[in-house]
Parts: C-alpha cells; structure tokens; sequence
DNA sequence: GAGTACCCGAGTGTCTTACTTGGTTATATA
DNA sequence: TATATAACCAAGTAAGACACTCGGGTACTC
C-alpha cells in the first residue's frame, strides 16, 4: 500500500463530497476551493475514481459528482487504491521474486504489514469519517469562509 | 511513515547482518553478493544506519559492521525512521497546517494511521525476524549459494 | 447558443530513489 | 614499509512519481 499525497488529496475529496451530499452534485471548482486542491489534478483523481465506480458524474450546469453508493459502503482503502495504480508494501508485488529472482530474506514482513494497513483502511467507512466531531468541526469552518452569507441564509432556513 | 524500497533494503541488510552475527564483522560487499544490493547504495544507507547508533563499524581487512546493541534491541521502525528522515503519514509533520493554513478534513486519519503503522513496525525486533522458519529458510539458500563448498566444510565441522 | 462543468491527453518542474563514479582514509597482513 | 582491504565521503545521473498546468474537447442546462 502506498501512502502519498496523492491517496491523502483523493480521501479528502471524497470526504468532501460526502459532506455535502445533500446538495446534490458538487462540482470539482468547489472541492478545489475548499480543500485547496488544483481543478485540474482533482479531474485526473475524480477519473480514476469514476472509473472504480466510487462516484458518479453529472455534466452540464449544476453538475458535479457524487457518491456512487452510500457513505457507509465505501472505504479509505478502496479510494487509495482507486488512485495509485501499485498497492501492496511488498515490492514483488505478491510473486516472491525480490532479490535475485527469490523471495527476499524481509518478504514476509512486507506482507504482513500490508495486510496491517490494509485492514485499517478498510475498516474505515466515509461514514465513519463523517461521523467525527474533528471533522465536522474543519467542515463547518471551511463552508463559512467559502461563503458566509449564503451560509448564514441556508442556516437560518432550516 | 515513508514505506518505500529504501527502508526494505536497510531491513533486509539489517537482518542479513543479524544473521552472520557470529561471522564477525560483515563487509557490505557481502550483503551487496547476498541480498542482490548496490554495495554504493549500500554505503550510504549505513552511513545513516551508523549515525543513528544503530550499527558500528570496523575499518580494514577482515573489517565491516556488526549490530551496535543485540537484536532483541532492535526494531524495524527503527531501521526505517534512520534511513527516512521525514517519518510520518501526515503532510503537515504533525502541525496542523494541511491545506489554506487549516488542519485538512483527514488530519486525523493520518495520524492514527501513523500511529497504526509505528506501533506495529515497533513490535518487531530483528531477533523476532531471525526466529521466523520462513527467514531462516531463505538465509540458508542464500549461504548456500554464496559459497557451496566452504559451507559444506563449514558446516562439517559444527 | 452561451455558459457550465465534466472529460481527456500531453507536457512541465521538482523531488526521491537507486545507482555510479571517483576518490580518501584507516588498518590488518605480508 | 608496502599492499590490499574495506570503511568513508561527495558529486552526479537516469528513471520514475507527484502535483500541477495547458489546451483542448463533449454533454448538458438555461
């Protein structure tokens, strides 16, 4: 499993989206403005995405994306491994041909761990994600500087 | 945490030096033959390994390295977090600066995963590794390799 | 038919990795 | 004391990934 920024730019995207599922489709120019992500590396993840059947498009005016299923149906391990083609800390790949054509003396290691984290990420809904105060907290703060009136106006509707 | 074929090697090295422990100093340039390593690579990740106290050295003919301490004493995370200066899965190195100034949406995520990959790296010692079958399996094939008739006579004499 | 927003491919700067080259020092052995 | 060994050290390099830009298209709404 490979951890980089590019995984990190891609949950928190989905985790965007599923905050804000009740508005319908959420264009990438608004995750791009709130998660401070370029428009243009979001499309490039969000096509990969689509492609896994993670999140569903919508062209047009008002469209966007949104999530393919339930927030509770999908997985941080499943969107990390949506973006990065490789995924397992083994280099081998699961064939025991490190080193010099055999297993290397640490393969089994490797394997190990990547099952450690892949259960962990797997274990972990968008759901579960949502349901944090923490991240309810950074959402809430993220919508008011996107746009305060419109918010306090939407609030106040409710 | 960086996971990267960087850290594999030093493990690997690593254990292949606690397996010849009782050989006396081991040259890199058997690791280099052994575990199919650039010997210039691997001079540079034991300058790092040598820094970080966790292996000592001896200079000249019959020279190389040995463990610092025993390999009960020393962990994987260890290795790894010597030969990788920056170790965590966060972006923000544990600041809260992510994304526009703010904590990102999966702070948190990242650094309980950190948290996750650590304890379990931190778990396991070289002795542990070198206690496993499937270690001493290929540890065997490699020697065997490295120089058939020698260890067979070694190996008589026991 | 104008604007929105997804879709797509090619290219770019930067960084890391894994490795090479070409040295120097220290030390054991002959 | 000469020589070989092997640690030490610094610089450079090819390949790849990452994060992003640019310049287009295509589908859809109003």
């Amino acid at each position: 499993m490979r951890l980089t920024t590019k995984g990190r730019y891609a949950v928190t995207a989905m985790l965007d989206l599923a905050l804000h599922a009740d508005r319908g489709p959420i264009s990438l120019a608004d995750i791009s403005k709130r998660q401070g992500i370029s428009l243009s590396y979001l499309e490039q993840l969000f096509s990969r995405l689509r492609q896994s059947g993670l999140v569903s498009s919508v062209r047009g005016p008002g469209g966007g994306y949104r999530l393919a299923r339930s927030g509770e149906e999908i997985f941080v391990a499943q969107i990390i491994d949506a973006v990065n083609e490789s995924v397992d800390a083994t280099s081998c790949g699961g064939n025991a041909d490190c080193a010099n054509g055999e297993q290397c003396l640490t393969h089994y290691l490797w394997s190990d761990l990547s099952d450690q984290i892949h259960s962990f990420l797997s274990g972990i809904s968008l759901a579960n994600l949502v349901a944090r105060a923490e991240v309810q907290e950074v959402a809430r703060r993220q919508d008011m500087r996107e746009a305060p009136e419109e918010r306090v106006a939407l609030l106040g509707g409710l």
